[in-house]
DNA sequence: TAGGCTAAGATTGTATACGATCCAACATCG
DNA sequence: CGATGTTGGATCGTATACAATCTTAGCCTA
């Protein structure tokens, strides 16, 4: 069988970038399992790559390989879910801080693009790839910090944050986020630190009361419907 | 062949957790191969589980692997050696703060057990080890603070460590460590969260201080020194 | 003698085979 | 009828075999 992706290679790399887009843009869910040879069949390749895959994806913390039963994408807990957006509070101001004093227009001109095609992805009802883009957006900052080692950690946050985000989402309120990126922005093109960093701060506090983490994570509660029901 | 070792298991992860904690002792050297037969030979597993550790190793960036050709013991450029700080001083001084105001007795007694362990091994002459334990120190930081997930970046960033005191390491003044790890002690036993967060930065600066991030990364000079000796 | 080419050896990349473990359906017994 | 034990299938864990690639030593040529 031949490689059925168009967007990508059959590497392990490959394979782990193309699953974590599809956790990105929520097509594969929290607890949903990832047989190796159904992974295998669907990309073309045998086990051994498809492991080195899912390896690589349990190290960020996106998927949960429990001994002989496989791997499954994770499912953050409450605590959880918490650390990723205190961890993503001490490093995105100040990288977005730096990014602000670095700017140049070209990474003006493509973070402009970035969010122009989130609003177009949006328009064109497609939640998952928006969501997707949001979350770039916060990497790209990274990068143009010139930050690569942060910038990988950011990029596990930001996973991370989409696996919370499947979790304990509120649907209220969808679209405050495009607004807060466009003033990133502006603070990016006016080269101005003080208010990227500020602004960055008031997103991610914003992005977390988005969240309900107050109840049980979805499974308990579906047991005790089932109970009640 | 049986396990040779017996200090730990034969899984991918012991074997990575042995590999790391040589480097940690500086005993594995940055630019060191570590060829996946001899690895598996000395572990006595075969290759499959070797290749397991080393991608582990690459992902947490404590190995380079080069397709083709191999897997060996990074060396961070002085750029990279220079953001692996600056990341450090964005997560720890925030993570001793919280350390401090959650530290318990018990915490203290046992971060107080280390460094004992750790003048115990310079004492002794092993400063390999002495350098591991006061690398540890910092992770055991995190630990406290209750931060699993900025504990695994700290982590990460302390291996890293490692292999740039390997490299850009400038041997006067040797033994400050101990004190400054000291300071944090008391900070944390008398819960005083701003001077844990002042002490760790100041921690961090000394550190970096101590490093010679302008010469060339030692590949050049040898070449410099074998052409001039 | 220096430079380049070739071939053999060594090392890694990938697939596959086999054993171990788990899970679910079914049968059996109380 | 319900609970428990058993058996078959499915899935994962590990080792090994083979192919691809690189390295190096030796040879040849200018």
């Amino acid at each position: 069988m031949k490689d059925l992706t168009p967007g990508g290679d059959a590497s392990a790399e490959g394979i782990a970038r193309q699953l974590t887009e599809a956790v990105h843009e929520h097509r594969v869910l929290p607890g949903m399992k990832l047989s190796e040879d159904e992974v295998g069949e669907v990309f073309g390749v045998s086990r051994t790559i498809v492991r080195q895959a899912l390896r690589s994806m349990a190290h960020e913390g996106l998927v949960t390989i429990e001994r002989n039963r496989g791997a499954f994408v994770s499912k953050p807990s409450v605590k959880e879910a918490r650390e990723v957006f205190e961890a993503r509070a001490l490093l995105e101001p100040q990288t977005a801080r730096a990014a602000a004093e670095r700017a140049t227009a070209e990474d003006v001109a493509l973070l402009e693009d970035h969010i122009e095609r989130e609003h177009a992805a949006l328009a064109a009802g497609e939640a998952g790839r928006a969501l997707k883009l949001s979350g770039l957006f916060h990497v790209e900052i990274a990068r143009v910090a010139d930050q690569q080692t942060i910038e990988a950690f950011i990029q596990q946050l930001i996973s991370r944050s989409s696996l919370v985000i499947a979790l304990y989402w509120q649907r209220r309120n969808a679209l405050c986020e495009s607004h807060a990126h466009h003033a990133l922005l502006d603070a990016f093109r006016d080269n101005n630190p003080d208010q990227a960093e500020e602004l960055m701060k008031g997103h991610l506090v914003d992005l977390l009361s988005q969240l309900n983490l107050r109840d049980v994570p979805d499974e308990a509660r579906s047991l005790r419907d089932a109970l009640l029901g």
